[in-house]
DNA sequence: CGCCAGTTTGACTAGTATCAAGGTTAGTGG
DNA sequence: CCACTAACCTTGATACTAGTCAAACTGGCG
């Protein structure tokens, strides 16, 4: 069975490349003033990125790992509300109200690239090319989270083979293999993300192997027919 | 039976009033070449404002009336994607492809303010400010959207409960009556919306109403306890 | 090797879709 | 202004999906 893992992104496969290069990437943390780029800052599995509330002083960009983010409900509850793989943002819900809006969490051991919020304001005019990456990369963003809204529609098989899908285009627009690969989380994340019962994911797996579409033994994943995939949604 | 209905929003309350500020407005739909904002042109219920797949060329302020966003699925199926109400914006997500990524219909008669994608474009330095603005509101949206993921993790009344609470505070929030309001779509929407069968939206309602939490007549509406549907989710 | 978190499987129950029919509202034309 | 019609909304009965409770199994880690 297939254990390809999810490693390191390389930076032109990066969302927040653009943005990058309008930066002078520095190797200290002390870049706050400057506002320049931290990279590949080492973080472990359980790690807190940034917890929904706090001010929004860095955006994020993982260039190894795979995190969750997280909504905690008025009742209570904790949700998860979206995955973030290699070579994509964090943290950009924040811009707009200075705050982050979401738990951010490390699903396994990883790297973060840090951007500093100062460089996002309004008032230093040679900032524009950073403004117009980040509005392509937010965009990304707001696409990548169009799937969710359309999952309250669909049955607990559909539901899990458009996050199989949409897990699979993800790795594959960053260049990883996208047919053959072992996932970052949990079945109770899968769950809390798709609204559905943990052992309803779990038959729903089962499901999709036993209709031939994919193979799966734990957190091992191949998609048999991506496309056929799409078409069952 | 309260029978207050959605009318025109006051510029200083609509979302894109800072990027319209911008702007010299003008009086004629000629203004694609000047980059200037055409205020407040009606449109009919049913008229299609852009399509899913079309070029972007213009972002929308909704002034006048309410709106709704489709998509269409790989089957062929048309699901209800948001909602859209007098001081929001249309067409958004179609900067960063070039491409309305929904098709956007009028639900009642209405007025839209046009402001051309040429403005939109990095090369013009002295944009930067609406750049700017247009990163707040589209966080604005991404903020209304965030509701829509997390709707397939409740049941059938709570999604509803939710609905109403989004569609009560998305009216405050833009200056209009929000205890008291008449919905300007039908149950069919809704239940496209949710991801639910109209049977299901019209119960849910009902009991809603037997629990005292709202009074409903038709599409008019009143929140008895705003807070008590939010505590309900 | 044994433990523990995570995953799978089974039996039962609650909630929602579907099918069917009746009632209401809004819009149209006289 | 009223009558008519079609679209919209509500209500009821039934079938099926997914949640819940319970228990067995698996794999990774000390």
């Amino acid at each position: 069975m297939a254990t390809k893992t999810t490693t390191s992104v390389l930076c032109p496969q990066c969302e927040l490349n653009d943005v990058c290069q309008q930066y002078g990437v520095v190797d200290t943390a002390d870049s706050e003033v400057l506002g320049e780029v931290t990279p590949q800052q080492s973080v472990n599995k359980g790690d807190v990125v940034c917890r929904a509330g706090d001010r929004f002083d860095y955006l994020y960009a993982v260039h190894a790992g795979a995190f969750k983010s997280l909504v905690t409900l008025p009742g209570g509850e904790e949700r998860v509300t979206g995955f973030y793989f290699a070579g994509e943002i964090i943290g950009s819900e924040g811009m707009s109200t200075g705050k982050y809006g979401r738990t951010v969490v490390a699903l396994q051991d990883g790297q973060l690239c840090y951007l500093p919020e100062v460089s996002f304001s309004p008032e230093d005019a040679s900032r524009k090319m950073i403004r117009q990456g980040l509005l392509v990369a937010m965009s990304h963003q707001v696409k990548n989270e169009q799937w969710t809204g359309l999952m309250a529609a669909h049955r607990a098989e559909q539901r899990v083979a458009i996050f199989l899908y949409m897990v699979s285009k993800r790795l594959e627009f960053h260049g990883f293999p996208s047919t053959e690969f072992r996932l970052p989380m949990s079945r109770e994340d899968i769950a809390g993300y798709l609204g559905l019962a943990v052992e309803t994911v779990s038959r729903s797996f089962q499901k999709l192997k036993g209709a031939g579409m994919i193979q799966v033994s734990g957190r091992n994943v191949v998609l048999e027919n991506r496309d056929a995939l799409q078409d069952f949604v």
